[in-house]
Parts: structure tokens; C-alpha cells; sequence
DNA sequence: ATTTTAGGAGTGCAAC
DNA sequence: GTTGCACTCCTAAAAT
């Protein structure tokens, strides 16, 4: 027979498995949530502080060259940011 | 030189072109929303709506594989819906 | 003063929080990766499979009710999937 | 009775003129990208242009304002881009 | 006012 | 290599 057989065994522990990653996924993700709800708490800015951690990852001299492409772009329309 | 001049002409008109399709696509995209709002006021579900829309873009025999597909895994888990 | 002062203990803490949690996610999202990979390799198919576990998040019922809605919706249109 | 009938006009209609809406839609998104591809033909880089337009849709207040704070947040970190 | 939900944009990955 | 697919993020809207 082709394919797999109904009440297949294999796909059901393939699909727990996944829901259990999931399910821990969420549960960082909600940490996650709550640090942010934290720091907006104590008077910080959540949008900049996640330009932060996306600067972050990148390295420094990629950082300092968008940020002069950018402002190369700018000029063309003569606006001072 | 190497690259564009600071009020770079060309580079400020391709971006007027991109701005404005941008607010045909929003004038559009709006008007998509007037008529799922008036499919809600006459009494339609808009999420089978969308759901309608999606399977008749593909062609009928693939919708039937998928469907059949879905079931045979969905027998898996001994569940009939 | 207002704010915050730069060099700011609290903020790079909060940061670091948020980075090390990021970091645990990601650990777990390619956990998945590879077992869709996995089921993949075993002949299942990864999109149907998603689509499983998007149902199991629901009560049947509600499942059921979606399903008897898109066949009312569908036979507006003479098609039969 | 309740609901709608089968061979419901009023929903084939709705749908239809979504449909026909979203074409418009697609059309135009098409164009978009084809912009895109000629900014980059002509050595632009289009994510500094995504950049620039997101910029010039804010009050140019706004703008100076978040740059400010970014710049702030980052003094935390010690770094200088 | 809070919490959920949907739509859109951007990014990265994978298949062809 | 290029096109498409899927995941994430984010904004805006909706409901409660």
C-alpha cells in the first residue's frame, strides 16, 4: 500500500512533538511580553528599544553604513532628520 | 563619482512614482474593506468569505487532493469533523 | 532628572533579558524546523500537517460549524469540493 | 428562514466584486515592484528606499524625535554608530 | 481600557 | 538564481 496507514502511529507522535515545541515556544514568547510590559512600566520606550536589539545583531560597520546610505538618501529630498 | 548626487533628481522621482501607487493600492485595499463590512452587515461570514475566495483561486483538483489529504491525516487522530 | 541616565544599568538588564529569551525561541523554532524536516523525509506532508494542528487548537464544534458553513457557501456557487 | 439560500446570489456578487478589487490590487503591487527592480538596475538600494518612504510618511518631528531616543538608548550600550 | 484579531510588510528559507 | 512560501513583527481595528 502507498502512503501511510489510517490511525498512523508515526504521524500522531510527529504532530505531539511539534505541539509541545509549540507550546514552548508560547511560553518564552509570553516571557518575552512581559519584560517589554516591564520596561514600559519603568518608563522606557518598547518600540526603540527593539531598533536596539535589531542594531544589535548586526555588526557595527554595517550599522554605521545604512546609517550614512540613509542619510545620503535624505539629502536628495533636502530634508535635515 | 562614484554613486548619486545629493538631490538626486532620479532618486526623488522614483520614489514620487512608488508613493503614489502606494496610495492607489490603499485606495483599493479600502474599498475592499467597505464591501467585506457590507457582506457583515447583510449577515455573511467574512472569515468563509476570504476562506472562498482562497480555494477558488486554485484549481478544483487540487482542493479535492488537499481536502482528502487533510482527511486521511485527520483519521490519524481518530477525530471526524 | 527626567528619564533615564545614559549608561543606563536598568535598560542594558532588560535588554539582555530580552535577547537571552529571543535566543531561547529561536533554539526552539529550529527544533520544529527539523521535525517538519523529519516528517518530510518520512513522506508526510508539512502543509497539511499544519494544517492538523491548526484544527486540534479548536473545539470540534467549532471546527465542525466552520466546515458546515463553507459547504453552504461553496454550494452558492455550484461547486462541489 | 434563516441565513441565506444555496445559489445565493448576493454572496456570488460580494465575492465577485472582491475578486475583482483584489486583481486591481495585484496589478498595482505588481508595479510597485517593478519600480523596485529599476531603482535597483540603476544601483539604488531599495531597502534605504523603503527606509526613506516610511520616514516621509511621520511629521518630520517625529522623525528628529526618535532618532533622538534611539540615540540615547544606544549611550546605555556604549556604542556609537 | 484592555485584549484579541486581522491585514500588511519584511525577512529568511527552500524548492525548482 | 529566482521565485515562491512561510514565519515574524507590527499596526490598526474590533470586541468586550
Amino acid at each position: 500500500m502507498e502512503g501511510h496507514n489510517s490511525g498512523d502511529r508515526e504521524l500522531v507522535l510527529l504532530v505531539e512533538r511539534i505541539e509541545r515545541l509549540e507550546e514552548n515556544k508560547k511560553e518564552i514568547a509570553d516571557d518575552i511580553k512581559d519584560v517589554y510590559l516591564e520596561a514600559k512600566s519603568k518608563g522606557y520606550d518598547n518600540k526603540t528599544i527593539r531598533e536596539i536589539i535589531k542594531l544589535r545583531k548586526l555588526e557595527p560597520d554595517v550599522v554605521r553604513e545604512q546609517r550614512m546610505l540613509l542619510d545620503t538618501y535624505l539629502a536628495a529630498f533636502g530634508v535635515d532628520f
